[in-house]
DNA sequence: GTCTATAGGCGGATAGAC
DNA sequence: GTCTATCCGCCTATAGAC
């Protein structure tokens, strides 16, 4: 009976997978506000009817694919800073920013999906916050460890930004110096920047060399944030 | 003549105009992938195809409402420019910042538009390309003012990347130090990231803020760009 | 779980009368 | 410039048979 179970669980993943693949494949071609079930279902062989099955909604769907996203950005990121356990904190901070990177460059419309224009009348539902703060969670590690180590230079922070930057740190940083943690989220927000003009366009006749260009730029931030230089 | 020429255009502006608020007002509520002539003509009480006078498909209208937020932007920020225009350059710097988020927090859906992911299937013609360097421009002025009066901090920048900033420089930042016109362009894509978080709902729980936080973010990033503190 | 059929919409774009 | 009419396509979602 296990067995069987297991089977039929394994069966309905494997559909289910099938679905979300060829529902990356539409975000790709007409954009997240545009996936459509039936245009799955058409391509998956299925009648769109069916897929209700395995989602119930379209908004379902969609939140299973910025789910999966978030986590294949957090696994990508995890991966180079294991990867990278040995090296100094700001050459772990450039090799997790490398990896997200590389992982945009590698899924750009996934990256679009979870950081670009929020898709209208799609409100994400509580799920999608756990596996989104896989990243952030990942270079608050690097900088926690930098802070226990060799320590860090402790940016700036204006009157005005402490009691901010102290609540920051109580609610998801604990043990981070304030300032440390403010740097650290407009930093984060900041990569973001970069690789979204980077993909959508904005770097067109601009910016060329765009691997130079955003290590330094990821360097310069791993700065602002505090670790000291290689 | 002249006049009944006049009158003609006058009209003919008049509608395409509301056309345009009616399609803004749209872009909120659908977003510019689902932006639709024909809910914009019932909208403004007229039939879809009397649209085509207008505008002779959906792409030129998107085109006519990106040309119009880039312009919206950039005149925002050379306002906000010329107000500061008897102070420091890190504070004029500092108030352009802040007008480019008046603006993005005014206008999120333009501001989606043009930042935000690139509508599938739609490929900007030529014509956003003087209204997209709007801003940048005006920044440009402002580190070009430092340059030539108080001077500027040169920010460091890596040998693999002067080639690529000296190509910048003489693409469209002429005079500019090489270090600045790379810091400058890193700057804005970062300017930028900060609002998209802001705007796209990642800073949500986490910075609260806001204001502070941004304003923060921009002076760092003028120092970053070797505007000399105030 | 998958199918057919159906309800009740929506879209872009064009032709041709006025 | 605006209208009607039309072509031909698309969508979400449900009911009910198998």
């Amino acid at each position: 009976m296990n067995t069987v179970r297991g089977a039929r669980e394994r069966a309905r993943t494997e559909v289910a997978a099938a679905i979300k693949d060829e529902a990356r494949r539409m975000l790709a071609a007409e954009g997240a506000a545009r996936l459509s079930l039936r245009a799955v279902a058409r391509e998956v062989g299925m009648v769109s009817s069916a897929l209700y099955r395995y989602f119930p909604s379209r908004d379902d769907l969609l939140t299973a694919l910025i789910i999966d996203a978030y986590d294949s950005l957090g696994a990508a990121a995890e991966g180079a800073d294991e990867a990278s356990g040995e090296l100094r904190p700001r050459e772990r901070w450039n090799a997790v920013c490398a990896a997200v990177r590389g992982w945009a460059l590698a899924h750009p419309h996934e990256f679009a999906l979870v950081y670009g224009s929020p898709v209208p009348g799609y409100a994400a539902p509580q799920d999608t916050v756990g596996p989104a703060s896989r990243v952030a969670e990942c270079l608050i590690g690097v900088v926690r460890a930098a802070h226990a180590g060799e320590g860090l230079d402790r940016p700036p922070l204006p009157a005005g930004l402490r009691a901010e930057a102290e609540r920051m740190t109580a609610d998801f940083a604990e043990g981070l110096p304030p300032e440390a943690t403010a740097a650290l989220v407009a930093a984060w927000a900041q990569l973001v920047g970069l690789l979204s003009f980077e993909l959508f366009g904005q770097f067109h006749r601009v910016v060329e060399d765009r691997d130079a260009f955003y290590a330094h730029a990821a360097d310069r931030l791993a700065g602002e944030v505090g670790l000291r230089a290689a």
